[in-house]
DNA sequence: CGTCCGCTTGAATAGTGTCAAGGTGGGTGG
DNA sequence: CCACCCACCTTGACACTATTCAAGCGGACG
């Protein structure tokens, strides 16, 4: 079965912000120039685009075209796999300080479609800039084989802890996980929609509900604001 | 629970063998150093071992030091991640072409267990070496981030296949990675423990049992020699 | 104000997990 | 060389969990 909504096109809910100023950037070394001699390449960087995204855009989808990096300022994303069989699949959750699409530099398609979680702040970094860069500090390298070396890790964890046992304990995994990925505002967080999570977990969409019913009875999961929720262990 | 066998440890099941000719490697092309300048090499490269490990061996363990990146020459190899709760699980298989225990070329400690499925062998590459080469050869970069790219594709993929629907089909997509991975002798592979594929598929080892005996009944699974069995659609 | 999408809930059913009891084969030590 | 042992696999019966199908609800948005 097809997801029936296509996710909001980008255009519609990605927002550009003008002001782009990468050395004072606040996060700058949990992000993927960190302790790089950022000062001396201002011309290199500019091209660097700082967007917005509202929850439910889409950052970038498989099969496109692929011409740039985007680095996760905040919020949180997710990666999804389209198969044939089952639609599209999520793969993968991303929270701030991740570099997503990083195959552009390798290949000229994305592999994965992108979308915002929660309303999400990210750097479009195209791939030019990034083969420029590369070549005068090669140190960048490394930090992206840090990045990919992570992200393997997280979701190796990922699937450790959300293919196996009772759907109860898959579901509140997952919560901690978006808790974890999201924490910012006092560890409230943006849900998945039952779909995606029935998705992530390899369930049915009414077990999602269910389980999630259930913790929200027990008080385990509260309501914190209009669309963040919170989580009480 | 705990694996109660720990595996095979590495001196008794690994085989080293003198005659290292990585300029003539048959499928050099497929393998890390592929394309790069190797024959102007030779120095840095001497210290590159070549081992034949026995179905179980274990390559290297997860904590340990990690200070050579492998390369799989043929065979296949399954990656674990030890949890708390869980015992080792794991969470990757890889083939011939692939490279294990990359996290070597950034963290002091490898983050899997990686133990040999069938007979394999494979290249030990000291983390010197690559470093050595990657500031002459900067290409070899460009080759370790594709195979990171890969892995984490392969990863995202066996993830949708093996993690949702019926026990049955996860069964049979475990097959035919497991062939897939080993398809160089008329595509018969060895088979995992019971155990190993229920820890993959996160379902229970009696699950698995009941769904392989079903697909011998229907001889879908057939027993090709000793240890080999095949495939039929 | 009405429609649509996603969420919730129920009841019946099929699928899995669990527990328990044997079977099998390879490896070890006497 | 044989017998034992241990790990691994198999099978059955049963309880329980999760899926499925179906109906109704609620909020978001035009």
């Amino acid at each position: 079965m097809k997801r029936s909504t296509p996710p909001t096109r980008c255009d519609n809910a990605r927002h550009r912000l003008e002001k782009v100023d990468c050395a004072g950037c606040v996060i700058r070394d949990r992000l993927l120039f960190a302790g790089l001699d950022v000062e001396t390449d201002r011309l290199l960087l500019s091209p660097i685009a700082h967007y917005l995204m509202k929850p439910g855009a889409m950052i970038y989808q498989e099969g496109h075209q692929a011409a740039a990096v985007y680095s996760i300022r905040s919020g949180s994303v997710k990666l999804s796999l389209y198969s044939s069989d089952n639609g599209d699949r999520i793969v993968r959750l991303l929270g701030t300080g991740s570099a997503i699409g990083l195959e552009a530099l390798l290949e000229p398609h994305y592999q994965h479609s992108a979308v915002a979680i929660g309303p999400t702040n990210l750097c479009r970094i195209p791939t030019n800039t990034l083969h420029h860069l590369g070549k005068q500090q090669p140190e960048l390298y490394r930090r992206l084989m840090a990045q990919w070396q992570e992200q393997s890790l997280s979701a190796d964890n990922h699937h450790v802890h959300l293919t196996q046992g009772p759907v109860k304990s898959r579901v509140i995994n997952l919560l901690s996980i978006l808790e974890s990925l999201q924490s910012e505002q006092s560890a409230t967080f943006y849900l998945l929609t039952n779909q995606d999570c029935a998705s992530l977990l390899g369930i049915s969409e009414e077990s999602v509900s269910r389980a999630m019913a259930e913790l929200k009875r027990q008080q385990v999961l509260r309501k914190a604001s209009a669309h963040r929720w919170k989580l009480y262990v």
